[in-house]
DNA sequence: TTAAGATGCACAATCGATTGTGCAAAGGGG
DNA sequence: CCCCTTTGCACAATCGATTGTGCATCTTAA
């Protein structure tokens, strides 16, 4: 009965099936009867063929025609990594709800492969595009926007102006982190950072410094450690600077991957956590208040990330023009658990 | 300098520019110049005149054409979900290196909207589908074999053997898990399950059974509660299972949202783990062996779900035959912890 | 009865690439 | 010198839809 081809319907069938022309076919079905003087009679004999024939309508053709393929395109550094995949879920939500689909890529936290999905992509005819960027290199995504290619950068951006950036507030957010350990009598706070080129890193630092001179205390470079998000770098990090700085009473961990290496550092040097050292992480998760000492962490809104990304994107896509403001800053908030002992 | 316009240079133009025909300008670019006999002359010129307009081909029309997209299909029940999220990055990454792209979409559990997605990806002309499906009606995903697309199941299944399925061996994960509290002395298990209809759900039910049909034990169904994968539903059912059966020893969550849950209940209820209650988990997670009772758990290979679910779609779009081989278990793996003790 | 206007639909161009076919010009052999 | 083959490329159809235009037929009024 059904058609077990793998060949789908053609408009030409269907117009031949009810007995008119392919163009009288397409304005029957898309609802132009009425504009184009297709008596009713016609009209209906038409949906009824596309209906027994199944007929779905090529969006290929139709993108090709109209020039609209209401494809958006996503290249995150890592779809695997819970953060980027909240992200990615808001945008193909938000997406679906417009008509639209999204291309999701996997740049591997390499600026070159960023660079050839992003031109595979353009080569798609998306309408829009939505990078969580590589790497410190920005001219490949300014070449987009000067082709006017909607383009919104999230978590990640750069220091140029231009670009469409949402980011978490990510300086006040390492100040409350820093202004917490301080508060609670902490002065040898070590740094478990992330990618040092990315945005959000240097920002992190940024506030991490201003909450340390606000207490008018040094900021010492040599209390910095890490070079990536993941367990491994902030398990490194916090054995390098626990063994070197054994004065160290605090880490503060620039993601809950760095966090967890630290745990598992802070494990095998007997210190425990908070007796021995506090800790607290940049980026909530579901089980830290369940860890043998519940995650005192900054949350970030990554769902709130995502929808205003999508929305930005998809109201760009609408008004054929960037919006007037182009940095948005997601608020964070400190989700206090106990993982930081107060020795004031 | 760059062109700043946003529509793209056609390869008319090219050949124009070339002072070529459009078909030898494709001939020349495509490298069928020998084939086609195009002097080596005239292809250096259309290849200059390309990279000077930096012309890239339209993979609309070039799809349109040949009827060959490129592209594949990804529906998930909850993209941000970790898990699902493992998945498609596997099935990104594998589909990048063949040149193909992913259209991702999410379900939301919910399988009317499953059944509306697969329709919209399939009006893509999309070349291949791999699809975790919601709920139990397996008939939209039949037809869509039925015509010839290559089509693969992962993590979730049918009781039809037809379709390419690629899961855990969620029935002995089940069993290694049961066995693993048996062993430890508990007779009075509470099972914490996911959504009921699911495979995974009701295989893993099938392993309790016989786990504890192998140890002379009765399967109480008053024992089982739950309803769905998430925080919520596992806490509810731990709340209602250690209230209802107080001589509950141990329980046994399906998945470590569910766990999660439990963990929550278990708190309140004043209950600590592992001395007042042994807990298990189906699917590990980054964070299990940091909590405060760190958590045993059947690990599911998710990365290698992920792989052999992309390596078979590519396979049969490949060879354009479904494989012999429907069903494919992927094993799991016991991560002995502390949070189960020894009540023998 | 006839010209003007309305009605209903088909023809054909178009989007941008690919590809089968055909036609000139150049080259070679008898 | 002519015919035949090879070389080099252009023409045109095609994929499947959308859309401007034009042509019949029918209606209505003078």
């Amino acid at each position: 009965m059904s058609n077990s081809s793998n060949k789908s319907v053609t408009l030409k069938e269907v117009a031949e099936a009810a007995g008119v022309s392919v163009s009288t076919a397409s304005r029957a079905l898309s609802g132009k009867a009425e504009a184009c003087r297709i008596s009713s009679a016609t009209e209906q004999s038409v949906r009824e063929a596309a209906k027994k024939l199944q007929f779905s309508p090529s969006l290929l053709a139709r993108s090709l025609r109209s020039q609209q393929t209401k494809l958006l395109g996503v290249v995150l550094p890592n779809v695997a990594n819970p953060f980027f995949a909240a992200i990615a879920r808001e945008i193909t939500l938000a997406a679906e709800a417009d008509g639209y689909s999204v291309l999701l890529t996997d740049s591997q936290e390499n600026g070159e492969t960023e660079a050839r999905l992003v031109e595979q992509l353009q080569a798609r005819q998306i309408e829009g595009l939505v990078v969580c960027p590589v790497g410190m290199d920005e001219t490949h995504l300014c070449k987009l926007a000067n082709q006017k290619l909607p383009l919104v950068l999230v978590d990640r951006g750069f220091d140029n102006r231009d670009l469409v950036t949402v980011t978490s507030d990510h300086q006040s957010g390492a100040r409350i982190a820093m202004n917490e350990l301080l508060d609670a009598g902490h002065r040898t706070i070590g740094i478990l950072q992330g990618l040092p080129e990315t945005l959000p890193n240097r920002e992190r630092l940024s506030g991490v410094q201003d909450s340390l001179s606000a207490a008018g205390l040094d900021f010492d470079p040599m209390l910095i450690a890490g070079h990536h998000f993941d367990e491994a770098s902030g398990y490194q990090a916090a054995l390098r600077l626990l063994t070197t700085r054994p004065e160290i009473t605090a880490l503060f961990a620039f993601s809950n991957q760095n966090a967890l290496g630290a745990l598992r550092a802070a494990a095998e040097m007997g210190r425990a956590i908070p007796d021995d050292l506090s800790l607290i992480a940049f980026d909530d998760f579901p089980f830290a208040a369940y860890l043998a000492a519940p995650l005192t962490s900054v949350s970030q809104d990554v769902s709130q990330l995502g929808q205003v990304a999508a929305q930005l994107l998809l109201e760009q896509i609408r008004s054929s023009v960037p919006p007037e403001q182009k940095q948005y800053r997601i608020p964070v908030q400190l989700m206090r658990r106990s993982s930081i002992k107060n020795i004031g």
